[in-house]
RNA sequence: GGGUCGGUGGCAGAGUGGUCAAAUGCACCUGACUGUAAAUCAGGCGUCUUCGGACUUCGGGGGUUCAAAUCCCUCCCGGCCCA
């Protein structure tokens, strides 16, 4: 009976559609699953950035359920990796972190993703390592001994240096130390499953294959798909305009979901929610997209912010921009007193106090351009002053989505 | 060690004495249109401005010139090839 339950769970979890790629097999993995024994997981990070993504969240979620499942997970911080850089981009090779940017960076990230993982369960808690913990203790006999495990052939295979070698761009020594640093992470913490992007493969590979030399032991690796376009394949990122960092609050986050390109919507209803699939199969089929993508911002400003946060925000949002209201939770600001002109401040350097504009200069444009207006007046120049019989409480609109409550001290 | 090419705006990448605040693409901003978007179209995208212009930018420093991103010197950094 027991087993039929879990069955479900194991199956429910493995077609969901997350999870690509399997190392060996998914079949043998679902036997591992399924043959009751307790798996140590785990699943890297590098804290080069203060906020994680939606693309995490993904794969962070997927954690979670094992977790759930009863196996014991490691969320790892790659303090050390992180110091070296994942070899995707050369710029990112020099980047230094100290040690207090590293805490500093994951001390976010762990407010942003306790509504996700469960740190705190008494009986089966997420854990975190750092791997500074023992990569920084390896001596370099132990670091070439690691090494001699690959070939410069075998490093060579992975796409990011083939490429760059046939471009003639640099690739740095300690690059090819990535994957071996990443793959010694799994022997030092013993587990029997990474969890990884599909970019991620060939670092967990090198992993699984030292596991296989130093300890006798098949690590599985499984690959989560990254969240991409359906119809353009475009990843979801930051320098393609989709990129969605958990450390927006309930409206932002809200609005970032709903500008996403429709392609964006059934890749993030699997990946990121757990909203059951014939469900969602039955949202993608609604006739307007718009709509299926409220639910999926409502559901995600759920999970990250709660269910009050996620009405709130939902009714801004129709409100703003689907019936062009004003919010009324702008936030205040006041305009300040300017002594040598006897009057408060003008437009312009109002919206630049208020981080409305990034300096003068674009304010001015901004003024031109009819994107600013207050109460719904458009407003014609930007020399006109703010003052408090006129305009005392009345919001200010700068572009689409910024808004400002002009406020006078009384 | 030798040779050679190079370091330009958030990124990629033109420009090689004046017409350069520096083409173009991406990213970004504003407007129009929409389903909020995407796509498309229009405009913008160093700072300040009394809207005439002023000021600061092309790896760092120094120089030549009426005039330098562009020429010279020097320092720093990198690619590629040869050894």
């Amino acid at each position: 009976m027991k087993n039929k339950e879990l069955e479900a769970q194991v199956d429910l979890l493995l077609d969901r559609g997350v999870l690509s790629q399997f190392f060996p097999t998914k079949e043998e993995f679902r036997k591992e699953l399924l043959s009751g024994k307790k798996l140590r997981f785990y699943i890297g990070a590098d804290p080069t950035a203060k906020a994680l993504h939606l693309g995490h969240a993904q794969n962070l979620l997927v954690l979670e359920d094992f977790r759930k499942l009863g196996h014991e997970v490691i969320f790892l911080i790659g303090d050390f990796t992180g110091m070296i850089g994942d070899p995707s981009d050369k710029s990112a090779a020099r980047v230094t972190q100290t040690r207090a940017d590293v805490e500093a960076n994951f001390a976010q990230w762990k407010k942003q993703t306790e509504a996700i993982l469960t740190y705190d369960d008494a009986e089966n808690p997420v854990q975190l390592k750092y791997n500074s913990e023992w990569l920084g203790k390896l001596n370099f006999a132990e670091v070439l001994e690691l090494a001699s495990n690959f070939t410069v052939q075998q490093m060579l295979e992975r796409d990011m240096f083939d490429k760059r070698l046939k471009e003639g761009r640099p690739i740095y020594v300690h690059e090819f130390m990535y994957p071996l640093m990443q793959g010694y992470d799994s022997v030092a913490m013993d587990v029997d499953v990474e969890l990884c992007g599909t970019d991620q493969i060939f670092n967990a590979l090198a992993g699984r294959t030292l596991m296989q030399k130093l300890k006798g032991k098949d690590k599985f690796v499984i690959a989560t798909t990254l969240i991409a376009d359906e119809k353009t394949n475009m990843l979801m990122s930051k320098s393609n305009g989709t990129g969605v960092f958990l450390d927006l609050d309930a409206n932002d986050l809200f609005g970032a979901i709903m500008s996403q390109p429709d392609g964006m919507l059934r890749p993030l209803f699997i990946g990121c929610t757990r909203i059951d699939i014939a469900k969602v199969e039955e949202y993608m089929q609604l006739e307007n997209p718009r709509d299926a993508k409220i639910i999926l911002a409502h559901e995600l400003v759920r999970i990250f912010h709660g269910g009050e946060a996620a009405q709130i925000a939902q009714e801004n949002f129709i409100n703003t921009f689907s019936k062009k209201e004003i919010p009324d939770d702008a936030p205040a600001y006041t305009p300040k007193w300017v002594e040598m002109y006897d009057a408060h401040e003008n437009v312009m350097d109002f919206m630049v106090s208020a981080g409305l504009a990034l300096s003068k200069g674009d304010a001015r444009r901004k003024v031109d351009q009819k994107g600013v207006s207050i109460d719904g007046e458009v407003v014609e120049s930007g020399t006109m002053t703010l003052s408090p019989d006129l305009h005392d409480g009345k919001i200010m609109k700068v572009g689409k989505r910024n808004f400002i409550k002009i406020v006078f001290e009384k």
